[in-house]
DNA sequence: ATAGGGTTAG
């Protein structure tokens, strides 16, 4: 009869219960480890369901949850609080996965026939709420927690607020409802309700509930409430109850806490006034990673990408180390200001700090590369994915965009709606841009049904940028029609119409669009008036040009760029005042750098007008200036040798050889049956060429029958061979 | 005795 060891093993069980509770708390997982590994050994762990559960907890926590999941299936009476220690482990990582995760042993649990309880629903719901409206199961889920009569806990009650507050913009009503009807609130309900109007971007209705939260139960606000409602507030209108809210946060002492100052520094940031975010980061009392990244992106997307980048290297200085999002930050920055080789130091920076190459970083490097023109390197990128979403996709069809290979960005879009992603806004405006570009009318009507079956709106982007597309492709009928049923239009919808108006010969629509603009209160800019003076120029209105030329900066306050002073010659030019044009390119010397543009412009007018002299004159300015342009060289020896000056031919000649200027072939080429059929000037090798020749004569010959004289000039012609 | 909900940076 000895009863020893057993009060030895029950003694030593309690204290290490209370040993694992300690580890758990402080996440101590090294000694947690040993500490199960000695249950193992003296073979107490299954004997008893606290220890059991308490272990499962302890790896959850410390976010080892296939450790967690392995200590849990050892468990051999398990109970719900077995359940609820791993369910909770697995929505608190926040990952897609897990989420995923969760679901899976919900429904596991119930095949089992354990009962859930609130703590069950509580995690549920959470995960539930992070897969957003995507993963939207909620209702199930909702039913059953009614079922069993949960729903008037208030754990179940916020969590389950929160699946229909991040299910997407028809259940925020729902939500507003159930919210309301709650037998019980507190503060994280209240936080729950506005961040769910901040994530819709439902600005007045996130302050709305604030307001009454500080007017009913002011007590229960705290830094959480703040920051949520500080969150709603991202747009330049509402800085005002942005600077309100501030002021409130300081009063009650909110604002010393560190995520109250971060909301707030990113609140001004996201309202455009960088000046106090500014201020708002250096009285801040506490800084971290949050802090720096806030200000740094905030720059960024402001456009003052020099200021960011100087900010991210008195971070560097200051000895805080950067997150990810700060570097994401920085990746933007560089995107924007064209600044590859520090974009290259930040990638070396991650692959230094070892962070897992998660998406959202990838999409910024690759961005970053396609933005500065490296697109070979952000394909590298783009390919290292197995599973790229939406936004990747984007980002690398945009950056072919930018870099003008339009034709890669089309095939990338198709191979994407093939692997089943659905595009959003921004795809849609980059693919109809290459559209625009290639005047591809026929895809762009395909994008233009796939912007119908997926229910975009026609505002901006897509709006504009489908007007654009099929007013560049000629189709003004319809690109006038879009224009026109945008709810609202903004300055680069106006100027695109303008351009597609000026740009395919209605240059007195584009004045009349320009009226309309300047009377519905729309400021122009200077692309705007690169549109007006080329439509000026495309009808012959010189002296219509001309005062709108001076309008631009005495009205407006837009001083003359280089395009300003080449629409103003081109439109001497075309309207026969040639030495109208020469003067002017002679004074715009002061006002502008024009280098070769100018001259070229002269040179081409001349030709068609046959003022030979003048021709010469420009010709030579450019010879003398170094062009590299084939064609000026050709078309200047073409010139002397009408003018019969054939040293000057010679010499002219002799420079483009020995400045190694040559003439690209002219090429051309046309989709048929999704094949590319490409032909360059002179071409014999197309295997169906001759074929080819016999229909161009056939076609030559009617357009002779119908009257078509062909226009001989012997400058042209020498500039063709 | 063990287990639960909400916020900020892309």
């Amino acid at each position: 009869m000895s009863y020893g060891p057993i009060s030895v093993a029950i003694e030593s069980s309690s204290s290490l219960f209370t040993k694992i509770l300690h580890y758990t708390q402080s996440t101590n997982l090294p000694k947690g480890q040993s500490l199960h590994a000695h249950l193992i050994k003296i073979g107490s762990s299954s004997s008893c369901i606290y220890l059991s559960n308490s272990i499962v907890n302890l790896y959850a926590k410390c976010h080892r949850l296939s450790d967690a999941h392995l200590a849990f299936q050892e468990i051999q009476n398990k109970d719900v609080v077995s359940w609820n220690c791993l369910i909770n482990g697995y929505s608190q990582s926040g990952r897609r996965d897990s989420s995923i995760s969760v679901l899976k042993l919900f429904k596991q649990m119930r095949q089992e026939n354990a009962l859930p309880n609130p703590h069950t629903f509580a995690g549920i719901f959470s995960a539930v709420s992070s897969l957003g409206d995507a993963g939207f199961t909620g209702k199930q889920e909702h039913c059953l927690a009614f079922k069993l009569g949960y729903l008037s806990d208030v754990f179940v009650g916020s969590s389950l607020l929160n699946v229909y507050c991040k299910a997407g913009r028809n259940h925020i009503v729902e939500a507003r409802k159930m919210f309301d009807e709650m037998p019980e609130r507190n503060s994280v309900s209240w936080t729950t309700m506005i961040s769910g109007y901040a994530w819709q971007r439902l600005v007045k209705e996130a302050v709305g509930v604030f307001r009454v939260m500080l007017w009913e139960r002011g007590d229960d606000a705290n830094e959480f409430v703040f920051t949520s409602v500080l969150s709603a507030i991202a747009l330049p209108e509402f800085i005002n109850v942005g600077k309100q809210i501030h002021c409130l946060s300081l009063k009650n002492g909110y604002l010393w806490t560190v995520s109250v100052a971060n909301a707030t520094v990113t609140m001004y940031a996201k309202c455009g006034s960088l000046d106090d975010a500014c201020s708002a980061f250096e009285l801040s009392s506490e800084k971290n990673s949050i802090t720096w990244s806030a200000l740094i992106t905030g720059y960024a997307q402001n456009g003052d990408c020099e200021k960011a980048l100087k900010l991210f290297s008195e971070m560097h200085y200051s000895g805080m180390n950067p997150s990810e999002y700060t570097l994401v930050g920085v990746l933007n920055a560089c995107s924007d200001f064209d600044a590859l080789r520090e974009g290259k130091q930040v990638h070396g920076y991650l692959l230094k700090l070892g962070f897992e190459p998660q998406m959202y970083i990838l999409t910024a490097l690759v961005d970053m590369y396609a933005k500065c023109g490296n697109i070979s390197d952000a394909r590298s990128g783009f390919d290292y994915l197995k599973e790229p979403d939406i936004v990747l996709w984007t980002s690398m069809i945009a950056g072919y965009v930018k870099n003008g290979d339009n034709e890669n960005a089309m095939g990338m879009y198709c191979r994407m709606l093939k692997e089943g992603v659905i595009p959003n806004e921004l795809t849609m405006a980059s693919v109809l841009k290459a559209c625009s570009s290639l005047a591809a009318l026929e895809q762009g009507k395909q994008i233009h049904a796939h912007i119908v079956k997926h229910g975009f709106r026609l505002e901006v982007p897509i709006g504009s940028a489908l007007s654009t597309m099929y007013a560049k492709s000629g189709s003004l009928h319809d690109g006038n029609l879009v224009f026109r049923r945008m709810p609202a239009r903004d300055l680069v919808s106006w100027n695109s119409m303008m351009s597609g108006l000026s740009q395919n010969g209605c240059g007195t629509d584009a004045l009349e669009l320009f009226e309309e603009m300047l009377l519905e209160g729309t400021k122009p800019d200077y692309v705007t008036f690169v549109n007006i003076l080329s439509a000026c120029s495309h009808i012959g209105l010189v002296e219509r040009g001309w005062s709108i030329f001076k309008m631009m900066s005495n009205e407006f306050g837009i001083e003359p760029r280089l395009e300003h002073f080449a629409c103003m010659v081109d439109m001497f030019g075309r309207a026969g005042k040639l030495y109208e044009a020469k003067e002017f390119i002679v004074s715009a010397a002061s006002q502008v750098d024009h280098g070769l543009c100018l001259w070229r412009i002269l040179l081409s007018a001349c030709r068609n007008y046959r003022n030979y002299e003048l021709g010469a004159y420009a010709g030579e300015k450019l010879i003398e200036l170094g062009s590299q342009e084939s064609s000026a060289y050709v078309l200047l020896s073409s010139i002397y040798s009408a003018l019969g000056r054939l040293e000057d031919v010679e010499r002219v000649r002799r420079l483009m050889n020995l400045r190694g200027v040559s003439k690209e072939p002219g090429c051309s080429w046309i989709e048929l049956k999704s094949q590319f059929h490409v032909f360059v000037v002179g071409d014999q090798l197309h295997p169906q060429i001759i074929h080819v020749r016999k229909e161009l004569w056939k076609l030559s010959k009617l357009m002779k029958d119908e009257g078509y004289k062909p226009h001989f000039d012997p400058c042209l012609e020498l500039e063709e061979l």
